[in-house]
DNA sequence: ACTTACCGTAAGTAATGACTTACGAAAGTG
DNA sequence: CACTTTCGTAAGTCATTACTTACGGTAAGT
């Protein structure tokens, strides 16, 4: 639901290739599992961690289930860049232009980065 | 530079705090560590996970280093969501309508999330 | 030059988290 | 009703990483 379980569910790299994996459509825990290095449980894991951020959804399919991606799962994290990075990145030219033009003449800076 | 990176570093919630930090603007180490509960080498490494992301930027003023938000660093990570998601979002609601109206006579399914 | 202030890095520790094996539950099939 | 398949959870191990203390290095002030 925040965009911080989604941060952080997204950091891992297997959790996130399960999650893009499910790209191309609904798919059982075990197809998941036997196109990739981990076990099953581990995969069953990490669809737990993707489900609590919002981001999968299960369907009970007889004694199997089906993950689904949940498209809405994204909208945390799409809406805290846009409310809390958007603003600054527009500010952030200004602020540039500003302040290059206030110490045209203090010339003592030294960029590294 | 990478998108991977960049979820990586916004994952932790103490690097997520100095990063959010930097919003008032440029600020040095010791100040940005004298509000916050970790020590201040702790927020140097954390600066420098940043920095390797492409998210802040050095600048020596004298003994001290300004650390300041580089915008441009969240670039990758909105690319991701766009390029990559931005097709599945679009394309996901065709099938969920597709999948709806095929399906109508099979319904023997139980949704759990 | 000496001192002070600010900072990065190294080394070591503690804690978080990703993974495995083992087990039990639920649902279809003979 | 047994049997099989599919899956989640528990317990434990191992690797990653976040954190601390200690140290050295650089730049300004006196």
């Amino acid at each position: 639901m925040t965009y911080e379980s989604v941060l952080t569910a997204l950091a891992d790299p297997t959790r996130r290739q399960i999650f893009e994996d499910l790209r191309a459509g609904p798919m059982a825990v075990t197809h998941l599992a036997e196109s990739r290095a981990v076990s099953r449980p581990a995969v069953s894991q990490h669809l737990k961690v993707l489900q609590k951020a919002g981001l999968v959804s299960a369907t009970a399919r007889g004694p199997s289930r089906l993950y689904a991606v949940e498209p809405q799962g994204l909208a945390p994290l799409r809406d805290y860049l846009d409310t809390v990075w958007g603003d600054v990145l527009s500010a952030f030219a200004q602020e540039v232009k500003a302040q290059m033009q206030e110490r045209s003449d203090t010339s003592t800076w030294e960029q590294e980065t």
